[in-house]
This record gives structure tokens, sequence and C-alpha cells, in this order.
DNA sequence: CGGACAACCTGGCGGC
DNA sequence: TGCCGCCAGGTTGTCC
């Protein structure tokens, strides 16, 4: 599931191979359905020669800033970018979506099992991007900022975290870690957290993400880096557990309790963070 | 605005 | 061992 510090640490690791290329084309093995936002020969034509001149983050999405327009990736579930040399007949991939060959004999690939990843053409990234809050690691994100925000909201902090809105790039897994790390059970209200609360949210928001960036990302279901390896952070969570992960609570030993939040498996620790 | 829920998808896991 | 059914999850859209 990439959220902030898995798609970043995918940027990070794609600007190597692909800052300076020129995109040649656009291929599509099967039509996509929703993938994109244009139908496929429109989509090839209009990217056909352009050149990566920028890769950044923003949320959850990738934006590749071509030469007078961007293109904007968002990985969803399963979706993994990766970089191989294009004649090596290597063993086909199962789950290839978009294969973007390159000016120096290598391919931009696309793989997405679950088919819930988007791939956009736009002239601006605005055109596509949803409203997005601010960048929970951004210089620019202050606890003086993120406490004015929080007190214009209401409702459940596990529900509000996962807002892309009110701040970007948390997904599931590290929305249960920061809470756990804040000591707030998923349930509080914004409405109720005390000025102290809310400080030590904002602090475990940014430790969260900082770790799980440092670690490469979480490699819980589909995640790996662009290299194929996986991240090491699903090694260190605090609240978050998988499917069939049975450990307890790291700092005090209590089982771990899964409810479930706004359709959301929430994961947190009855003794460190009390119930409201 | 908040909350609930369906839809989108399909691999893989739990259960039998 | 084999098969079935359901779960996982980010986001959008709908409805109350």
């Amino acid at each position: 599931m990439p959220e902030l510090p898995e798609v970043e640490t995918a940027v990070r690791a794609l600007r190597a191979p692909l800052i300076g290329r020129t995109i040649l084309s656009a291929h599509f093995p099967e039509p996509p359905r929703r993938m994109t936002n244009l139908p496929p020969e429109l989509f090839a034509e209009r990217i056909s020669g352009e050149p990566i001149r920028a890769l950044t983050r923003r949320a959850k999405y990738l934006i590749f800033q071509l030469g007078g327009q961007s293109l904007i990736v968002h990985l969803k579930m399963s979706g993994h970018l990766y970089v191989v040399p294009r004649e090596r007949a290597d063993p086909m991939d199962r789950w290839l979506r978009v294969r973007f060959p390159l000016d120096d004999g290598t391919e931009l690939r696309f793989s997405d099992a679950r088919r819930f990843g988007r791939v956009y053409l736009a002239a601006r990234p605005e055109e596509v991007l949803p409203p997005l809050g601010p960048e929970p690691l951004d210089d620019s994100f202050t606890p003086d900022q993120f406490l004015a925000r929080l007190r214009k909201r209401k409702g459940v902090l596990k529900a509000l975290l996962l807002d892309q809105a009110f701040i970007a790039g948390v997904g599931n897994i590290y929305a249960d870690e920061a809470l756990h790390i804040a000591a707030l059970h998923p349930l509080r209200r914004a409405e109720s957290l005390s000025d102290a609360e809310a400080e030590r949210l904002y602090h475990a928001i940014r430790q969260a993400l900082s770790e799980g960036l440092a670690r490469m990302g979480a490699s819980i279901g589909w995640y790996r880096q662009p290299n194929g390896e996986r991240g090491e952070a699903q090694h260190y969570l605090r609240a978050y557990r998988g499917r069939g992960d049975r450990r307890p609570c790291p700092l005090c030993g209590t089982p771990i309790c899964t409810i479930r939040v706004g359709q959301r498996g929430t994961h947190f620790c009855p003794t460190c963070q009390p119930p409201p």
C-alpha cells in the first residue's frame, strides 16, 4: 500500500535512471480501462518525444515534469514503476499495464496487478490532482498550521488522518502508526483534543512518516522498491498489523486490537491508546 | 462537513 | 490437497 514513504522512495530511486531521458512512446499491452485520462492512441501521441525534466511527489502521486506537460501516476494498491533494458527478453511481467520506451535503450514500466493504478497526462498537474492538504514532511508544515487546520475539523482521528485534503500522503499503515506514537485512540474525535494532544499528533505523524521513509517504505502486500527489493519498515510497525501478524504492542505487550473505522482496518493498543 | 457505503479489482489467504 | 469465498485498500462518487 504505497503511502508517502513508499512513493517518495520510488521517486528518489527513479530519478537517476530517468532524468534527462526522452520518452519515445507509450504502449499498452491490453486496452486500458479506467487507467488513463486519454485514449491510448492519443496518450502515446502526446507523450512521444517528451523529455523527462524532473520527477517529484505530491501526496501519493508521482509527477513527471515533461516538456510542456506532466505525467501523473498514482500507484494505488499494487502499482509498481521500474526501469529495465528494453531489448532483453526478460520474463514477461504478468501485470504489465504500460511500457514507456526511452532513448537510451531502457524502458519505464508500469505494472499493476489490481488495476487500481492511474496514469494521467495533463498540461498542468492541478488539472488532475484532487484537493490536497499540506505535505507533512515539508518545513512549511508547522505545529501552528496543523493546530489551526485541526480546529476546523470534527470527526474521528483515524478518518481525519486518511483525508488527503486534510494532510497529504498518510494512508492506513502510517495513520495507525501515528496514532500509536501519539498515544491517541483512533476513535478519539478531533474536536476533543487538547492543544498538547494535537501537538503530540503533529510530531507523531512526522515521526511515523520519517521512519518509514528512512527504512525505504513498508513492504506489506505488493509494495517493492523500483529495484524489486523490499522496504524494511514493516519490521518496525508499532500498531499496524497485516494478515496473520499477531505481534503485541511493542511498548507494553498487550495484544493489538483490530476494529473497523470508516471501512478501514484499524489497529491500536488498548493500553497505550485509551478509548475515548 | 461528516459519515456510511458501494464501486473499482484481483491475488492470496482462511476456512472447510 | 483442493476449492470457495472473502478480505485488503486509495480514491471517487452517491446519498443522507
